[in-house]
DNA sequence: CCGAATGCTGGGGATTGTCTGAGAATACTA
DNA sequence: TAGTATTCTCAGACAATCCCCAGCATTCGG
């Protein structure tokens, strides 16, 4: 039913039936800045600063999902995962890791439908895996099957990474995936190139927002070369996915 | 049911549920000029000179929003809303960093509903942001979702920075676009060039009033070739938005 | 009706914002 | 390990915008 507040994004429209995330970090910056996000989309948040903590706080919370840090400063993740299933609880989770070639040993021990990320990772591909994570884990049947995002003719699928142009298959870059799926969630709003940034690249990016223009000209050469040009520059401003003008 | 008293904006009419802001900056200049500026439109406000006093205020005052200089003498500006964040205080922040110096390397400003703002800005483009930020983090529903102002056949959009007049849609410099908002808010009323210059031109411009008969100028062409026209000059006063005199 | 004050508008130089191609550095893949 | 894809920086070209100015038009008081 509420396939629109799922996909409103940005938007001052939130999800109704809210599910329940536990963020466990120790650093509280990275905690902190999962917790802003997610609660922005519309997800209702605790955090946890060690494994203890987190079993603790699942136990009166029980979350829907959990992102759970390998590396905490008592049990490990996979500990606190272990303890929290054989308890019963069964919650999806999405590992994060530093990437320091634990990478595959992390990728061995993720049963069933959980998923891991490496740290540093962009605030849109955190927010698109929870989705699928709860979607695969059927926490709740509220995120709708259908993994497409729409707008005109331009169509990204979330699930294959597909995108496509007036029926036509586009092969996009992983960066540029993730910008087109930015611009789509936040379809006809426009969104500045800071919040790009922020949202898109990797939150210890210290570059120039400079890489945004050279992204969005990349997107126009791949999907805007078709008839009506969907993606408007607001000078000053930022970039708006629009249909053409109404007259 | 406020939608006139919202928009009226600079008028004596104020807001009937008033939002809280608190404005935090070590310049006393500035926090002034802000602070004045909000509370003219209907905002009630309180302000703090440093980190640990914005969280000692903010613990009383329960804002709804803030306005936040990221560099402070003691703690800056993302330690004071980490603090205030963790301790539960869902407040959307409007950051303030300055142009000049290395400081637009600073990431992470636009995560959740928060946004930011180079120094020096704009009144107008200010109080904009403000109403737009506690739209987003839906602090109170009496500021309405529709984010249009309409004056006759004239129709701009906040949110997409589209305006209309007559059905038709006018490109507009982002200036012309502040100078009309301005002009919309205050309809019916005169506005001076010395209240125009002080609300839609950076505050430390230093030119003269002439660059406003060039801008309404630039909006008459643009907007007001149409056939009622709404731009009307007050001879030794200023300009009005206004219908035609009914006959 | 005239002169002074005020407002309007076109011209144009300086500045700023955006687009794009080229290339270096890095990451993937066969 | 070589070859390819991707990411990111940078600089030149181009265009929009900003701002000032000067000449002309309009209004108003006398």
């Amino acid at each position: 039913m509420t396939t629109l507040k799922e996909r409103a994004g940005q938007s001052d429209i939130k999800e109704v039936t809210t599910h329940k995330i536990l963020v466990v970090d120790d650093e509280s910056s990275i905690s902190d800045l999962i917790a802003t996000s997610l609660r922005f989309v519309g997800f209702d948040v605790r955090t946890a600063a060690n494994g203890a903590q987190a079993l603790q706080v699942a136990e009166e919370f029980h979350p829907h999902a959990m992102i759970l840090d390998v590396m905490l400063p008592d049990l490990d993740g996979f500990e606190v995962c272990r303890q929290l299933r054989s308890e019963g609880h069964n919650v999806g989770v999405l590992f994060l890791t530093a990437k320091d070639g634990m990478e595959d040993k992390v990728a061995g021990l993720t049963i069933g439908g959980d998923d891991y990320m490496t740290k540093p990772f962009s605030l849109e591909e955190l927010v698109a895996r929870i989705r699928a994570l709860l979607r695969r884990t059927g926490a709740v049947e509220i995120i709708p099957d259908d993994e497409k995002i729409r707008f005109a003719d331009l169509e990204l699928d979330e699930a294959t990474h597909e995108v496509y142009r007036a029926g036509q298959l586009i092969e996009l870059s992983p960066t540029e995936f993730l910008l087109l799926r930015y611009l789509l969630i936040n379809a006809d709003r426009v969104v500045s190139k800071a919040q790009i940034l922020d949202h898109v690249w990797q939150y210890d990016f210290r570059g120039d927002a400079g890489i945004v223009e050279t992204y969005i000209s990349y997107l126009r050469k791949k999907i805007d070369t078709f008839d009506p040009p969907l993606i408007h520059t607001v000078r000053g401003v930022g970039y708006r996915l629009r249909m053409p003008p109404r007259k």
